[in-house]
DNA sequence: ATGCAAATTGACACCGGTGTCAATTTGCAT
DNA sequence: ATGCAAATTGACACCGGTGTCAATTTGCAT
């Protein structure tokens, strides 16, 4: 491993290492030749700036984290990607780490890791956003971190979706096609989204001046078995739900499985639609409706937004709305597992 | 940041800090008393190695990546599984790389990126376990490396499944169920998973003195659209298969999704299964007959080959004969998508 | 008690970078 | 040409560890 080092490319260019330190990070107050002629050099060797060098000399890594345990791992893995994609670009190496929310010791546990791999950086995935033991522990060792969909949304420390809007426009939907009884499953709910969901949920309603069946709003946790165990209470009411949405996907997949072992038909005699347009939401039959959240962007966007931070480097301008708040529009994808009620198709 | 360092242990205990260096490397040829009394120190202090200053003295990070491009997402988020079950096990970081098999610069890409992270470690998952350029390149990086399902199976440096026993048996069992006309979803050519899976299928028919419809053998590439081209192809035939076996279960829901499309019975008219047991097993529709690969147990044996080649420590003595050999059995999980063919049933 | 090999320990340089501060050079007004 | 502030550069120490090798201590046979 005959890597080139900084003294290598300082002892070529004629100049002190020191020099060359400058160079490599941009710093002004060099003359442009010195500049040149180091920059030769460094191509011409093909240096390249050994990371934990640097990491021991400034303190900080510049690593980052993805800190996950969030129940959709559908949701999970286009998060990934989007995260993966930005530290691919900024150079960046991303270190994962599996949690377990309710465990006592998940604080000290993440302490521990932060002090094994010296990640300076974190992104914390619901319910991890809002557990304020982290967040102080996370603060008092100077950690940054980006939150995903947190309480106070758009707080220039976190990214999210609009729930609300999201929800309200997937009710609307299911009115505008007639549905009377709408059920609906309800997110985690120690997750800010799941409350979001719900106003929104309950808003088209108001919009419509309509009143929301109580009896029709049941608990869930956002994972795909309580999905199914929603399903199995609202299915067995009388009457039956025309349609149900479910606070994720995950769960509109659970409900979808409950449908078909009642034998209940999807469309024609339940609707199902989710949230977030996972990749389940296609290889389930029928395909799910859905309000597609923009996941990888979300992730990208967060990692983009923890790396300039430690780099001190300012945000680029925002050109739109959505990145100037944070908070990301859905888009209704209509797919086959919603139609009208049957009693009023022909 | 107020941590403690070498040299604060090195004060407090009165000695010099390669002492302690020695001490919490575990090395011989330090005094039982000076141990003693630098262990003290260290809890009391509550010191914890840089792994940065470490990595940088010793030019071995000790971090280790995982390389995937794999077109299962359930299998890749199990392995994740395993392999982060070990890594905080061993209190290791695990940075996560993804990449795209096909990419021209592959190589080079995979060659910055431990350069940006100095990992020295890597876990190569299907199709790379096997891409010549890539381990040339490790090698003369010295980036050690564990390979999951690559040509020669079993070599030291590799773990996976037996994956010619899992199709036998996966086969012989719809063989038993009566099926004649059993079709066949070939894995990526690439992959060697594939070749051995093939054999199995083979084996099966072999072993009862029965041929192999090779018309009923059509090409699949371990991704779900895969699944469902290779199921348009089959599903057309006259006579129309009775069972299709994929090479993994990814495709497996392919085939079911593209069966419920043309209205077909499954299993009643058509038995569908597959290999690998992934999640989305569970979530469609009937539930997907399958051979379990223990795809968290192979992540976890390999993350601990990885870590311990790196760390110069033996592997535990071998219990199992499947810890010796590091190729792992599967096991048929039946479920609700296998049945015997209609015109036997009654 | 003495001599000698083995065990134990520490001084020092080093891994590959950065921060501080002083020394040197440059550019401009006089 | 001279003086002075600003720009440029480098010497040196340091980040938190480990490797080498010599110095010191120990344990045992004589």
């Amino acid at each position: 491993m005959s890597s080139v080092t900084i003294n290598d490319v300082a002892r070529f260019a004629g100049v002190s290492k020191k020099t060359v330190s400058r160079v490599i990070n941009n710093e002004i107050n060099v003359s442009v030749e010195t500049r040149d002629k180091v920059m030769a050099v460094i191509n011409q060797l093909g240096f390249k700036r050994n990371p934990l060098g640097m990491a021991l000399a400034k303190n900080r890594s510049l690593f980052i984290a993805l800190l996950a345990d969030n129940p959709s791992p559908g949701y999970l893995q286009k998060l990934q990607k989007g995260i993966l994609q930005c530290c691919s670009e900024e150079h960046m190496g991303l270190f994962l780490y599996d949690c377990r929310y309710r465990s006592p010791g998940l604080v000290n546990e993440i302490e521990e890791f932060i002090d094994n791999t010296l990640a300076d950086g974190l992104i914390l995935v619901p319910p991890l956003s809002d557990k304020q033991d982290l967040l102080d522990m996370l603060d008092r060792k100077k950690v940054c971190y980006i939150r995903i969909g947190p309480k106070n949304q758009g707080c220039g420390d976190s990214v999210g979706f609009n729930g609300v809007k999201a929800a309200c426009e997937m009710t609307s939907y299911l009115l505008r096609l007639r549905h009377k009884e709408i059920a609906f499953v309800l997110g985690h709910p120690d997750q800010e989204s799941s409350r979001r969901v719900e106003t929104g949920f309950r808003k088209a309603f108001a919009d419509q001046g309509l009143s929301v069946n109580e009896a029709l709003i049941v608990q869930g946790y956002y994972t795909y078995q309580s999905g199914i165990d929603a399903a199995a209470t609202l299915l067995s009411k009388v009457p039956r739900p025309t349609a149900i949405l479910a606070a994720n996907d995950e769960m509109a997949a659970g409900v979808l499985y409950e449908a078909h072992s009642r034998g209940i038909k999807v469309p024609e005699e339940l609707s199902i639609c989710g949230i977030d347009d996972i990749s389940l939401t296609t290889k389930v039959w029928p395909n799910l409706t859905t309000m597609r959240q923009p996941i990888a962007t979300i992730g990208y966007r967060a990692a983009l937004m923890l790396i300039n931070k430690l780099k001190g480097k300012p945000m680029p301008e925002a050109v739109t709305p959505e990145d100037q708040s944070n908070i990301y529009d859905c888009e209704l994808i209509v797919r086959d597992s919603t139609s009208a009620p049957t009693n009023l198709r022909t």
